[in-house]
RNA sequence: GUGGGCGUAGUUCAGCUGGUUAGAGCGCCAGAUUGUGGAUCUGGAGGUCGUGGGUUCGAGCCCCACCUCCCACCCCA
């Protein structure tokens, strides 16, 4: 048989038991945050029906889509002379989930008579997108989400904000909170006369720090708004100072633009909230963050490690009517993911991961022969009840291989049962961090390994 | 989708203006050391030089095509 090439697709990745150690870490830390929180864990599938994934991404997420290949003679009937846009949807009835948001929607729909309202959902799964592969972008990617349905309270964003506090907190991440408001946006689209270009205007807006302020008037030029509208934008580009001063400006903008009216409220609200909940970290609003995922309504999250140069880390938003879509409208949620890759990538940049991570046994026996593995077996059983990590090597190998094996694990105890101890009803316990060995009993040893 | 870079042993890389049998460190296997690991020393295995074509007396090196991975843009976790 012809040997087949080792390899994976790209933009995926295998995880090693060193890695597993570090990711288990960020999950372990990033759901006890949740549980504290009051969140309930709950899983959906990895496909879903292409009607509930297209669409809610705007264009280029629908690009990014993986898309599945019916089973069976999938080609009977179709007509391939069609454009591809066409006959994608003919032929794929099925994609992999893009983010845990929209499903988590479908899922909110589906269950309504079984879901508690308002109701608080976490989930950590595997998300698939088309992309491109670089620094921080994967293909197959983890995401931890957690969100409140069924509730407009500004508690919620609040909420939300203390949870990244305390994720990143614990893990040893500086970041950056930045926080805006989609009724903002809207709100500077309206007063510029443009508001069905609210999704070129954020776009470029954006961009600001980027590309420069020469630069956004270029693109925005470029996507069709007129010198005066462009104009018009000067004084939200001007605005300067700390949130509040921003936002009492932006107010007086407002005179006659009630979106924008409401937004800036809503942010006064988080803002007076936040300032009184004392967190560790940096929170700002930056009225450049847009995001492109075009079911944002209100508050909007993204979070930037302050350390390392990586994406955002964290994303999240409110959406008024992301329900409606699959028939239930008028049920607001927001709420956050964390990337957990980036996050390895950025606890790794940082050479943040605590020491000891990864322990395969707490002890292992080694193999002398038949008859010592006979006992060994009776006592590791003994451990094992106990709840200690036990091994024994399978074979009777040399004993330097063991040792070996034993040193390279990082496995903190060997014991040896041997002839003499075996008369004696002892086990050797030897730490391989000092040398040092002592004999004892079975008791003892379980006393100590404890 | 657009642009740039890389590809030589398990791995990280070296390999001169094209010239005999392609090297090194780490790792691996064995031994020095038959109930004691990390250090040292000795020996050994391991490569159709990403794939295919071309130029040449001769290609790891030059040219073309393809593939892969990495990076940037777009977008995003």
């Amino acid at each position: 048989m012809a040997t087949v090439k080792c390899s994976i697709p790209k933009g995926t990745r295998d995880f090693l038991p060193v890695e597993m150690a570090r990711r288990n870490y960020i999950f372990d830390t990033i759901r006890s945050v949740f549980k504290t929180f009051a969140f309930e864990p709950i899983e959906t599938p990895s496909l879903e029906n292409l009607s509930t994934l297209m669409g809610k991404y705007g264009e280029e997420g629908d690009k990014l889509l993986f898309k599945v290949l019916n089973s069976g003679d999938f080609m009977d009937g179709v007509d391939f002379t069609q454009d591809y846009h066409k006959v994608a949807p003919q032929i794929c009835e099925r994609g992999l989930r893009y983010d845990l948001t929209v499903p988590f929607a479908r899922f909110v729909v589906q269950h309504r008579d079984q879901v508690v309202f308002p109701f608080r959902r976490y989930q950590l799964q595997p998300v698939w997108r088309a992309d491109r592969p670089q620094k921080g972008r994967y293909r197959e990617f983890y995401q931890c989400d957690a969100d409140m349905i069924g509730s407009t309270s500004l508690l919620n964003e609040l909420e939300l904000v203390q949870m990244i506090d305390m994720v990143f907190g614990r893990l040893g991440i500086n970041v950056c909170v930045k926080i805006n408001n989609r009724k903002v946006l809207a709100g500077i689209a309206e007063m510029i006369g443009a508001p069905e270009r609210l999704v070129d205007i954020t776009v470029a807006i954006d961009k600001l720090d980027k590309i420069g302020l020469d630069n956004v008037r270029a693109e925005l030029r470029e996507r069709g708004l007129d010198e005066k509208q462009i104009a018009a934008l000067d004084p939200v580009f001007a605005l300067e100072g700390d949130a509040g001063l921003k936002l009492g400006t932006l107010d007086k903008m407002f005179e006659n633009v009630e979106v924008g009216r409401k937004g800036v409220e809503e942010l006064k609200t988080l803002f007076g909230y936040i300032e009184a909940a004392a967190l560790k970290c940096d929170v700002e609003l930056d009225l450049t963050l847009a995001r492109g995922l075009n079911y944002y309504t209100g508050a909007i999250f993204e979070v930037k490690a302050k350390d390392v140069q990586i994406g955002s880390i964290c994303g999240g938003g409110r959406y008024d009517n992301l329900t409606g879509i699959f028939g239930m409208p008028d049920v607001s949620g927001v709420g956050i993911s964390f990337g957990a890759d980036r996050i390895y990538d950025v606890l790794t940049e940082l050479n943040a991961f605590p020491e000891g991570l990864e322990q395969a046994a707490r002890v292992m026996f080694i193999n002398f022969g038949a008859a010592e593995q006979a006992a060994c077996v009776a006592i590791a059983a003994r451990l094992r009840a106990s709840g200690i990590g036990t091994l024994i090597y399978p074979d009777a190998a040399k004993m330097k291989k063991q040792m070996e094996f034993a040193n390279r694990k990082g496995i903190p105890y060997v014991a040896f049962v041997g002839e003499s101890e075996m008369k004696d009803g002892t086990v050797t316990l030897k730490n391989m961090q000092d040398g040092s060995q002592e004999t004892m009993t079975v008791d003892s040893l379980i006393e100590k390994l404890k």
